[in-house]
DNA sequence: CATCCACAGGAAAACGCGGTTG
DNA sequence: CAACCGCGTTTTCCTGTGGATG
């Protein structure tokens, strides 16, 4: 999972011939030319069209989601539909909304899937689609967008979905009661008729009693306005359910709807689309994006962190071929995975920082094995140096384990005869990184 | 085969710290 | 203000482990 020390090496051989190639191009230009200013200009138009032949971006927005417009990330949303990629999810949502549109109710939805499926974005789509249709058939169908990817209270819930419903930007302030919270929502709904949809993303996500939310928007609410409401729950807690008061679930009378994460075509799809708004076709390889799409695939299946990977990978491709092949696809991989690892190892806390600079001091340069014991007793003397008074080897052993759950060390537990039963330790990243990423945790 | 090393790792007690109560 | 409580962390105590060794 990790990378090996020696592969760092390959970084470098891997872009050095092309860097040296063009100096030397650079270098004959310039000592062609009779005066040195005319040289110095030369120079600046040689990087600039060599800049521009490996440039690979075209449209820079494409590839980093937060950037992306509104209008913009629907339009490329409403292609990835038309590609067919969602299709199951779409058809069960469907056919679970279906009954609106003979006039009939459909009970409320659980809508489960891992992070980037594609869950709000799907339900976000259908729902549109959705309204346009039911206008056709004379049935009056809104829905609206409750956010609570930010951890919210109760009272905050009821706050999200009044500005959801009464349209305006306004937060009502803290402190009003909740009473008047309900009443407010009961008045935006009331002029209502026919359907509502309520999309809540996040469900899981009110903090202290999700269970009276709940109840307002299952029991209550329906029997104060004129409108028919259908509630959409998304969620990407499996065993959120679980955690709720059956009686809540008894009077939701619920459906289930369960987004797979995205497979390596699903993904491949979404890639190609990226591709080709963003960057220039001719050089990127089929191959690369395939590889992009399954190495995400392996991993989660996320669709956000797919995009990441090719953006990365766009990134390694023009600061040395100016081609996107797998060999840039692998690079990038490596270097998000160091890029994690060393943003994880900054954000150790103290006593399991000075553990890990403990593990690589005993490990040395060529990774011996080390026992606990041995380890404990460099830990002592760090520790000692930096002022901190060291724990207990119990607390340290709890220590090691940690650090190998992360994968920052090797640490299996082997027993060597009468000799003891200890936990061979060795170090599993490549010792440069380990340097640099503790010397800038402190 | 029993022994025994040098820890692993579970359980419980002790500690520390913010918050609450009489 | 002391006494108390709840909760997370740390220490202390303890039993368990697996194979080289005599």
């Amino acid at each position: 999972m990790l990378p090996l020390a020696n592969e760092e090496k390959r970084i470098n051989t891997h872009w050095l011939p092309v860097e040296i190639g063009l100096v030397n191009v650079l270098w004959k230009m310039a000592t062609q030319q009779e005066t040195s200013s005319q040289s110095t200009e030369n120079l600046i138009e040689a990087l600039h069209v060599d800049r521009k032949r490996r440039s690979l971006i075209t449209n820079h927005i494409y590839l980093d989601d937060e950037k992306l417009p509104e209008d913009e990330r629907t339009a490329v949303l409403r292609e990835i539909f038309n590609r067919n990629i969602r299709e199951k999810q779409l058809s069960r949502i469907i056919s679970h909304l279906t009954p609106v549109l003979d006039g009939d109710h459909p009970p409320s939805a659980l809508v489960y899937g891992p992070t980037g499926s594609g869950k709000t974005v799907t339900l976000m789509h259908v729902l549109s689609s959705f309204q346009q249709v039911a206008g056709k058939h004379g049935v009056a169908f809104r829905y609206a967008y409750i956010d609570l990817s930010s951890p919210k209270t109760y009272f905050g819930a009821l706050n999200e979905l009044a500005i959801a419903l009464d349209g305006s930007n306004r937060r009502y302030r803290k402190g009003i009661p909740i009473e008047y919270m309900q009443a407010r929502i009961v008045e935006a709904l009331d002029g209502v008729q026919g359907f509502m949809c309520l999309l809540i993303d996040e469900a899981d996500n009110i903090k202290p009693n999700v269970d009276s939310f709940l109840t307002f928007l299952g029991k209550t609410l329906p029997r104060k306005v004129s409108c028919r409401l259908i509630l959409v729950l998304l969620t990407n807690r499996l065993d959120w359910e679980k955690a709720l008061d059956p009686r809540i679930l008894s009077f939701f009378k619920k459906t289930d709807i369960i987004f797979e994460p995205y497979d390596a075509m699903d993904l491949l799809e979404i890639l190609k689309i990226r591709v080709e708004k963003a960057l220039n076709k001719d050089k990127v390889e089929e191959a690369a994006i395939k590889k992009v799409a399954a190495c995400a695939s392996r991993e989660t299946g996320d669709a956000r962190k797919a995009v990441e990977l090719l953006a990365k990978a766009v990134i390694v491709a023009e600061e040395s071929t100016g081609r996107l092949t797998e060999a840039e696809v692998d690079l990038a991989e490596e270097r998000l995975e160091m890029d994690k690892t060393e943003a994880l190892i900054r954000a150790l806390a103290t006593q399991q920082r000075l553990a890990l600079e403990a593990c690589y001091l005993s490990v040395g340069q060529n990774n011996r094995r080390s026992a606990t014991g041995q380890v404990y007793e460099v830990y002592r003397r760090v520790s000692m140096q930096e002022g901190v008074s060291p724990l207990t080897q119990r607390r340290f052993s709890d220590m090691i384990s940690f650090l190998d759950l992360y994968g920052l060390v090797t640490a299996r537990a082997i027993s060597k005869g009468r000799y003891g039963y200890t936990r061979e330790i060795t170090g599993c990243l490549p010792r440069e990184l380990v340097k640099r990423a503790l010397s800038h945790a402190r």
